[in-house]
DNA sequence: ATTCTTGCCGAAACCGGTTTCGGAACTCAA
DNA sequence: TTGAGTTCCGAAACCGGTTTCGGCAAGAAT
């Protein structure tokens, strides 16, 4: 018998009613006459209980209430049903648009298998790893979800080390043990790059993100394919990298478009770095969609409002989120990592930023160099 | 002794390791000598430990790299040292690029004082308080911080119902028992509406947000403020309601433009719906700046890139929810609600979307009236 | 009728901490 | 010397669950 029952219960008008305590497993136990372990191994499915005594125990449990703490099941289980979430804010971020809904998605698919969510965020890499550590340490989480791969990523290495579930969100350099779910950002750089190239494009430039992400490499390995399924060639004088925010965006497009040979059609790893490329073709005097096309990745809502609306593949985060904590739950119940991957394509969202070149990439240079000198100019034609 | 040392324990070359194996508190018991209950009250500052022991104690724990486990001691003292946030993600939601640095404050204040956050998201106001609920029974926190507060707020009556601690950003109607981070958006408005007015606009129109949070009462009242500083009287057609994204904040300005009397500057409530006017000056013919002014408030990154530059009051995300948190975590330790009530100002940010009118009000509707039959109108001049 | 299974559940240990209680040793005053 | 306080720590209960172990009763096999 639960020996503070008693003390924890009070009589009201012949009704059993727990002030301000929650009703336990004993409480159930003790109301069906049997003992804790009992309603414990009825309400966890194990196979010694007669089935009648199980469907009396869950109804019970149900009608009193009963929600196990997770915390006390915890302490001998080890599994606290949690996922973790270490979000690497830096100043730089141009994605931070997306957390609301990624956050959504984890934590609304954890939500509806009773999971929770630790999130944490981070300053920089050591940061990063020091409070995954903690959090590994205090055990507030069974597993990890890890956004934004690296294509050596020492967050996967200390997890592996320490023999910690986790699930990436994107692909990595060594994928051994590894569960994960990522975009097809490749498919969609070939795609882009192929669908200039079908309108007239010759001369097609591609800038990158950040060169330490994993996705830079699969994407540009996109951008190559898309060249040669159109029979091009690639000129490296044409790729640029590391644009991933508006100011450097820009800065790559007046590089790219100063050149002698200069592209008459983009294709961006990044939405935030196309931005960038209106800024420049403002300053050049060039009709975006028209005297120099653009396509880009992300999906990002700014795209919908410039003008002309940004061509792009957009990445639905949300169920991002929500595939990713599921396979997260699921590799932390021991599925094998090699059985839990998962990809997705970005969705292509026609808008206005290309079309057929207005001018060769000779006759764009004679128009720029004949009215600028080639260096960043403020004025231009609005 | 610790009775499972010997099980769990190996030693290599001499040295003890243990192998995929915590330090538990009886581990540093046994190495000292001691109980573990001498321990856990040495580590947790109990008066009954002699300061030579205290200290043995927490240096033998550090060097062993002791960290109790949360859950564990949640167990006893029910505290879990977590904070819970649950977000209300609505599809039109215009602050969701806050969230990034808004959770960034509350995990980094958290994490300082070796807790963590919990985060949920909920779909709507019913779903918000299910989860709460649930985050509650399941003692997945101690306490939450609550954003966007309304003025009616069922989740304050919930947490109090429960006895669960909790801090608000924002006020709220009954602020009985509550401890609170809020921005004095009330004195932004008033500031607003007041430079405006020294400038030299007579008819300052006001547009708020959604009339079922807090904040725009408050910022209604302030800018009434800000007109009875200035001399000026409240005028109830140039008060618009309930707009929080572009396209309410658009059809909100051309309201109130195609009045007889249109308003030569605007002060919004919200930037994202401030980002409308734009659009509707657009429309309309009228160059933001010099036709018609406008003030805002948020802080949004979108008004710095608009042209010309949005004028607004910015809000620090970040630091109120470092703020938030570690309110919060007092309130949990024990102290008074009433002694954790903080505020903080909105910082101006001067941009270029305000000046002395170009025309007073009578001339506006002749210009506008002149050219427009009054109704929307998607052509007009660029 | 006896023995061997099998199904089902009680009893108790256990997880890693916290907290209460009591008593040994040491002071200090009478 | 003794009695009353203090100081400091050990012993054990406790928190709310899970898991192991053993045993009873009913049915099957011999």
């Amino acid at each position: 018998m639960n020996t503070n029952s008693l003390a924890k219960k009070t009589v009201q008008g012949g009704k059993t009613v727990s002030p301000r305590t929650r009703v336990t497993i004993s409480d159930v136990a003790d109301k069906l006459g049997l003992t804790k372990g009992t309603v414990s191994r009825a309400l966890n499915g194990y196979t010694d209980i007669s089935d009648v005594t199980r469907r009396k125990v869950s109804k019970a449990a149900e009608a009193m209430g009963y929600r196990p703490l997770s915390h006390a099941q915890a302490i001998r289980t080890g599994r606290v049903r949690a996922l973790g979430l270490v979000l690497q804010i830096n100043e730089h971020d141009g994605h931070r648009p997306f957390f609301a809904d990624f956050i959504a998605g984890v934590t609304g698919a954890a939500g509806r298998e009773n999971w929770t969510v630790t999130v944490a965020t981070a300053n920089s890499d050591a940061d990063t790893l020091s409070t995954l550590e903690r959090l590994v340490e205090e055990r507030k989480a069974d597993g990890f979800v890890l956004p934004r791969t690296y294509i050596n990523d020492p967050r996967v290495d200390l997890l592996r080390k320490l023999e910690v579930p986790f699930v990436l969100y994107g692909r990595t350099g060594d994928l051994s043990g590894c569960a994960l779910y990522d975009i097809r950002g490749e498919a969609a750089m070939a795609s882009a790059t192929h669908k200039l190239a079908d309108m007239g494009h010759r001369r097609i430039a591609f800038v990158n993100g950040g060169p330490q992400y994993n996705y830079s490499v699969l994407r540009y390995q996109g951008y190559r394919d898309g060249l040669s399924r159109a029979g091009l060639d690639l000129d490296p004088e044409l790729v640029a990298v590391d644009a991933v925010n508006e100011a450097q965006g820009e800065a790559a497009a007046i590089a790219l478009l100063n050149q002698t040979n200069p592209p008459t059609a983009f294709v961006y790893a990044v939405d935030h770095a196309a931005l960038g490329l209106y800024a420049a073709c403002a300053k050049l005097g060039l009709r975006v969609g028209q005297d120099v096309s653009v396509m880009s990745y992300d999906g990002v809502p700014e795209g919908a409002h410039i003008t002309p609306p940004l061509t792009t593949y957009s990445v639905d985060s949300r169920s991002a989120g929500e595939r990713l904590a599921d396979l997260l739950i699921r590799r932390i119940r021991g599925v094998a990592p090699e059985d839990l991957r998962e990809f997705a394509d970005a969705r292509f969202i026609e808008r206005a930023s290309h079309g057929v070149p207005a001018m060769s990439s000779n006759q764009l240079a004679v128009h720029l160099h004949g009215r600028f000198s080639g260096q960043n100019s403020t004025g231009g034609k609005q």
